[in-house]
DNA sequence: CATGAATGAGCGTTCATTCAT
DNA sequence: TATGAATGAACGCTCATTCAT
């Protein structure tokens, strides 16, 4: 899994059974009450072994926390390549991976929270290794997004800037959730995220307007300063 | 301020001159360093006062987190409609909202983070007070979109679902600001961000494939399904 | 007492006075069941406090050991001076700091037992601390050993191993008081100590041998090797 | 090695043997980290067996340390008697165990360290047969003190206190020795003891003086009292 | 006999909260 | 009102000991 956290344990098959266990409990305590609220002795009690074993497979609780977030990441990973086999046509692989990406984000969506959450919560060696982690996953749809460009589907826009609209939209659907899905399921929440992100909100006589604004504001700009 | 949270004591402007004080030391540390890293003791001297002062003017911490929570939600509120004064036109109006919510977020970032963090550290019944008065808040911005759809300038989207888009494309400038900040600015982020969303990603032939892909979906749609 | 010692409370009387508390009941717990098995929480009921207070007055466990060992030599450099008083001729002087030593040694028997025990349990910082302060105890010795020298009541024989040969003698009746006591009270003791040491142990005829093999073995000398 | 301490395994021989890399593993470890801070694990691990094993061998960590302690105090027994083969002469002898005593102390310092310092952390039971077993060894010399008495060569001292002076300023070699290095070596602080021991540290003067002050306090004495 | 994973009691330490002053 | 010393429950973590293999 992570070569970056030693074990205590030599057998590696054993030292994966346990921290599958590890982080499956983690995973669901952490979502539902936070990593502080929740103890040692929870986790290992939902794993179903003894608080101190725990220790021989990660050397404090900041490592279960890593190893939870990791594995979120890692699925994102695994997943979004699965979506895009057999799919050739930029745009179309393009809209597969954010469609799928949101479905990930729905499958995992206490993990998902428990990332906002609890990044920070991490030592900042730690940190920097789900933020790596982070990136890398996200390149996923980058790519296919510079792909578009090339191949004139998308117009010349950064694209690392549009990759975190795609997946800020999609990680909405997991921290709003209470209020998001009182109002749309996720299949139409795909279908309008997707659709205002790429033909855009505005009618032709809106469009029209946006466009002598744009003119304008150019000279304007700034109106509110930007603190600390 | 909170007519929620009780305080013992009697004098309203000493109540709220110390929970300024108090609010005021606790977003600082909170931000840096986590609810739950922060002791009493740093905020109260963080604050001039003895620890045991804080407990006159709250009932135990997570008020002090409320407190800190609803403060933020509360500029929000009063700052957006300043960036709306004097400007009639729906699509100004919208733009202009959407403009000073980013610039808000970029102003607060420390402390739209902290609310992303430690929302669900609150006890259910203080974490719905949070969660409405963010409802009340963003509908600044849905009042916004409803004006334009009504003046034609924007197509029938559902208006919930693009404020939330709106929002979190706001918040990821907080958020993600650890990345985003190495490739734009905020002033380059508010543009892009508005164009984007506003008309669209797709280039003309972009558009055409799209409108061919989204009737074939029509028939097909979810390939992944949703667990837990 | 030791500024080296940091603690929360700022009242410099009380501080003392918990200290001493915190102290008489750390000595009494550590002598009879040694450093590693007292407990904070023993400590902190003897000493009629709860176990977290203990924690205002010094900042690890170690602290207390290091405060109770201190206390210890404290009391040396304190009462050997009191036994001097009045008293000019230097090798009287001399008999009566050895004298004291001993009897402040049969005093304070647990403390010092506790202090041969303990000092390494130290981290090397404080544990230095010890020695330097022992090192000072012990010149009140040097200085009338000197004195004796220069008066020309000792021979010219090495101030401080001889020191060392009085103080380890002193200490061997609280270390080995466990079998001591069955042949000997401290009285006989420090007579008896006292008279070797001055004297030697030797008779005339002995006196005159032991000339000649001192001679002889200036040419033999080692026989063992000195491993590691 | 002890009957007293049983074992699981019935084969004496192994036993023997890996009661030896036990022993050699543990001493080292206790001497430059304590018994406390010296874990089972640590042990095994230098012993080259696992940490399960050691259990085979011994009924609880205690054990292990009475080994180590009983292995110590053996070695003493063993050696002394080899520095007097062939020495007839009473002083002769004695000087030789006294001389080969600090040596052996010199050779096993941190063993003996060890013991001073852990000898209390074992339950009562254990406590005593180590004490019988210092006796014993004890004894090695009592037996040459006598005999130089009886020879004349001796004043009639008493004995066992004259031993444990011996034993107490060779001891103090290892105990003091971070002191004691740094001013004189092995031989040189064997010789100096011998003869302060032996012939006293008066000059003729001195001495004189000190049978004038030996007669007038056995008027006066004690002057401190002895607390517990 | 030997291994080393597993157990779980127990420790040092922190810190929200109380309360005498 | 304000202080800050005092409380004590609770946590993370260690490690002697056991036991299935």
């Amino acid at each position: 899994m992570s070569p970056e956290i030693g074990s205590l344990v030599e057998d590696q098959a054993l030292v994966r059974k346990r921290r599958a266990q590890i982080v499956k409990a983690a995973t669901e305590l952490f979502s539902s009450q936070g990593f502080y609220r929740t103890t040692n002795k929870e986790i290992a009690k939902l794993a179903g072994m003894s608080s101190g074993l725990i220790y021989q497979y990660v050397r404090e609780k900041d490592d279960v926390l890593l190893l939870v977030l990791l594995e979120v990441l890692e699925a994102y990973s695994r997943e979004i390549p699965l979506a895009l086999e057999g799919i050739d046509d930029p745009l179309e692989r393009l809209i597969a991976s954010v469609s799928s990406y949101c479905r990930i984000v729905d499958k995992h969506r206490a993990a998902t929270v428990l990332a906002y959450r609890s990044t920070k919560s991490l030592a900042p060696g730690k940190r920097e290794i789900v933020q790596e982690t982070e990136i890398t996953t996200n390149q996923h749809i980058t790519r296919e997004i510079v792909s578009c460009i090339k191949a004139g589907r998308l117009r010349k826009v950064n694209a690392d800037v549009l990759t975190y609209q795609f997946v800020t939209v999609a990680h909405a659907w997991a921290l709003k959730g209470w209020f998001l899905k009182s109002i749309v399921d996720i299949d139409s929440y795909i279908e309008q995220t997707i659709d205002m992100l790429f033909v855009g909100v505005l009618t032709p006589s809106g469009e029209k307007q946006f466009e002598k604004l744009r003119k304008k504001n150019k000279a304007i700009e700034p109106e509110v300063s930007s603190g600390s």
